[in-house]
DNA sequence: CATGAATGAGTGTTCATTCAT
DNA sequence: AATGAATGAACACTCATTCAT
């Protein structure tokens, strides 16, 4: 068990520290965090923590640079696969990924916490508005041009689609994560984007019948 | 402005209070925010706010319910307005009263405190979720039955419905209160509202020609 | 005894703050020294320090000036009174001042805490550069001028006159509260004065037997 | 330089440490000072260090022991040399020597050091009292009574003597090292020297003119 | 009712010292 | 001998809360 204190000298340390900061800060909020409690999260001592990072909000900064770049990349991932052959399949991944990722606290955990803290810290939400919401915004953009370029949406308005594709993904996190709401008959994530992805393509409305 | 002589309506200081409270809890957070702040904001001394409220979390609590009780009114009105008699005009109503609402700063900044918050005050969420979210969602389900025991909606799952109906409104909010963004071409929260409507309704399919 | 704590309001907060910094700091020297040391001298928590002062440096600064102050007073007094008609009672009555003041905790306490701290705080060392320091040379030369006008002093070099008289009472300082010298025989500051004056006036070389 | 190959003497170790000890307690204060500062300064981890001094107070002391020798040592022989033969020129001597060794503040720097720092390390102060300052008092008063021996001096108090002597080199590093002065028309120490010697043999008064 | 001086517990950060390597 | 990661005790400063007036 090479579990000695003072011992260990992983490089990864730092992201050790961002992991745990990303507990504390979660639970806690940024502000009623304390530095000691990340420490004991990531098994060191409170002045350890400062040979990594030169202060609490370095940690909420870096963990916030860390996040955004996962997020980001399957974001664009999701862009270039499958999208343009199949507009309505691409949506109906999309709206899987959203609700599992949100269901999710240990993906939706960052998102949460620059959502709370943002209005504070204004570097952040500059940065994540640049690197998330702008490229987020692109790949939803590009899928609906791809389907109403193939007849296979009609075409709405592109700010009014990504809030009706990423809002009821937002509000499933908020209603899951923070309020733990009573297991609803449709708990799983994949079931519930599904029955999303019915209500958009289809609408609420009946279809004429096909005559 | 009766706002000179007689040292104000004494009765009126707890709102006071609280509309202080909210002001300064939404900018800086609850644990961040300073009770003196709050004090300065509604024009007393540090000592006088603990005439009204007995801590600083008290403040918190009291303006969860204040808020709570506001949206809750305004839910059940909904409710028992216009959608019996028409869902369709019921839906577009609802979306637009939403949109305004989220998009508006002195109103979403309860709900948006309380998102923050919930976490680390389970009172909180217990009561904001009895209070607010149960109230909203029966009258959600409500809206949803009549339209489709007229045969204006299609029988979609209520809890889909829900999130599809609140949750772009949410975002909205997210991307216009936390993330100062651009002004879109759809600034306005009423059309936005009606694009979302459109989308809602109609879906993203293109609907067969009328045979 | 109106001695119960969370009572008193004196106006002379400050003034008794900077008497137990001074204290503290001429003990501890100012690094060394704890807040919580001067407010427990000062007969108040740590925190009500902060009410008056915003900071440690905060205090070491009012100190520095409140002792200037004084020490520039003395100066202009002692330029004001004799010097002009009689000069050699005036660097008597000078000498015999520098000594009493050195040799007094009390009083010598500031301008030595300024020499230890002076090359840590550019600020406090430019301050006393010019709030004392030049008033004290400017009294010294004009003693110098005034006895060397009415032919009671040789022309000598001002600079080395400043160091000359200045500098043993600096030196006793030293000796007495530094280095806890054995009482000599000479203990008494005015003793010691008027040893020095005799050397600087009659000078060590035997005089010529007169004629 | 044989400053690359082979890592240096290393038996050179404790004196490279005291020097960089004394440059940075110079600067920054005994409590101020970081032993990671005087590491660097030293070029050596701050763990190795330890390995020479068993504590930040230990180097403070060597470095005081160190400084006293040579202070003793150069006192010393200032006295066994040229003062019994001629006084006159043995205090001229004496002066320059310690004008100029104050005024350089490579030399001066362990003696501002211990005086800013004696108040709160009684061992510094009982040993610079007695390896430096005793020595000093001896060569001085060893001075003294050659020059009345010869009826080159007058009988003047011993102690006054000694504070007439140093005390103007003392008040001369205070002013040029802790303040920095603008350079007066005496900046070159001799020439102070000379100018206080001539002060300190002639007097102030104008002698009697020789009949 | 209202004030604001005062308290004291709490927290971010620093740094002398240790120790596994 | 040397390193530098790690510790833990301090300490400056803050702020919710109290209380004499």
């Amino acid at each position: 068990m090479p579990e000695n204190s003072r011992r260990r000298r992983p490089e990864a340390r730092p992201e050790e520290i961002l992991d745990a900061a990303l507990s504390v800060f979660s639970e806690q909020g940024f502000a009623a965090a304390r530095v000691e409690d990340i420490a004991r999260a990531a098994g060191l001592s409170k002045g350890a923590i400062y040979l990594y990072f030169p202060s609490k909000e370095a940690m909420l900064n870096g963990l916030v640079e860390r996040s955004a770049g996962h997020l980001a990349k399957t974001a664009e991932a999701m862009v270039a696969s499958g999208a343009p052959r199949d507009a309505e399949t691409g949506l109906r991944n999309l709206l899987r990924m959203l609700f599992t990722s949100m269901a999710d606290p240990a993906i939706s955990a960052a998102p949460r916490l620059v959502f709370a803290e943002a209005g504070r810290f204004p570097v952040i939400a500059d940065f994540y508005r640049r690197q998330v919401l702008e490229i987020a915004r692109g790949a939803m953009r590009a899928l609906l041009e791809a389907g109403v370029g193939a007849n296979v949406f009609r075409p709405v308005d592109a700010d009014a689609f990504m809030r009706a594709v990423a809002g009821p993904a937002f509000a499933h996190m908020a209603l899951t994560t923070t309020f733990t709401l009573p297991p609803d008959t449709l708990t799983d994530p994949a079931d519930m984007a599904d029955a999303l992805a019915d209500i958009l393509l289809h609408g609420l409305k009946p279809r004429a019948p096909a005559s």
